[in-house]
DNA sequence: ACATAATATTGCTAAATAGTAATATTGTCA
DNA sequence: TGACAATATTACTATTTAGCAATATTATGT
């Protein structure tokens, strides 16, 4: 299949998607959330953050659809919808791990 | 290999390579580079921006080691320096011809 | 050296948004 | 119903940055 260029409006939208995986507190929320769904106040512990914070972030990749939402009770629970961005993140933590070694190597190199 | 959880500060290299493509004007450089190394003056053409704010957004591409620069006469030709980045590109174009492809079943499905 | 073309830089404005404290909402239990 | 716990919302501040016009730099050809 060969494939034609994004338009303006293709563009933004994956630009849309990019960002909401361009903020460390999501990130965090998103690997935390990678093993198993967990309310609000789990987030909140597991990450440090500041509760209006975390309950912000959450309501933002809920409304991008990246985040499903079940109350238990008094509990609100978030969980992955979309396996897709841990896809993203490995390859771009692959990337940097890689970048990470062959700095090694460049500075290994420079001992010699 | 069982992966652990990042810590905060590689969480936000991890946020700052998604920051890099969570611009239009950036992604439509790069999947204009995809094919060949081109120009300034041959990307402006291609992208109908401004030539100030191109030369600034390749600035950005390649301090961060995403471009590779090369200077041949008067010209300077830009070019992809880590393919990685298609792959995430293609994983997230998958993702929205999917959700695409589901809100078009939901209209079909309506119609019934 | 000078004129010209290609690219980079600078200074600026407007818009977006992360984080926070305070407050509001919603559900539970007695 | 009232008190309490969990979550969401609001109003705000500070920071970041895309885009632009104008200007500076760098290389080429004469």
């Amino acid at each position: 299949m060969a494939k034609s260029l994004l338009d303006q409006h293709q563009l933004q939208a994956v630009a849309k998607l990019f960002d909401l995986l361009a903020e460390p507190t999501r990130l965090d929320i998103l690997q935390h959330l990678k093993k198993q769904p967990l309310s609000v106040g789990q987030i909140v512990q597991a990450t440090h953050a500041k509760q209006s914070n975390i309950s912000k972030q959450l309501g933002i990749l809920h409304d991008s659809g990246l985040l499903k939402r079940e109350r238990q009770g008094n509990l609100i629970f978030y969980s992955i919808a979309d396996p897709m961005i841990f896809e993203l993140c490995n390859l771009v933590c692959d990337k940097l791990r890689k970048d990470a070694e062959s700095q090694l190597a460049l500075i290994r190199s420079f001992k010699k």
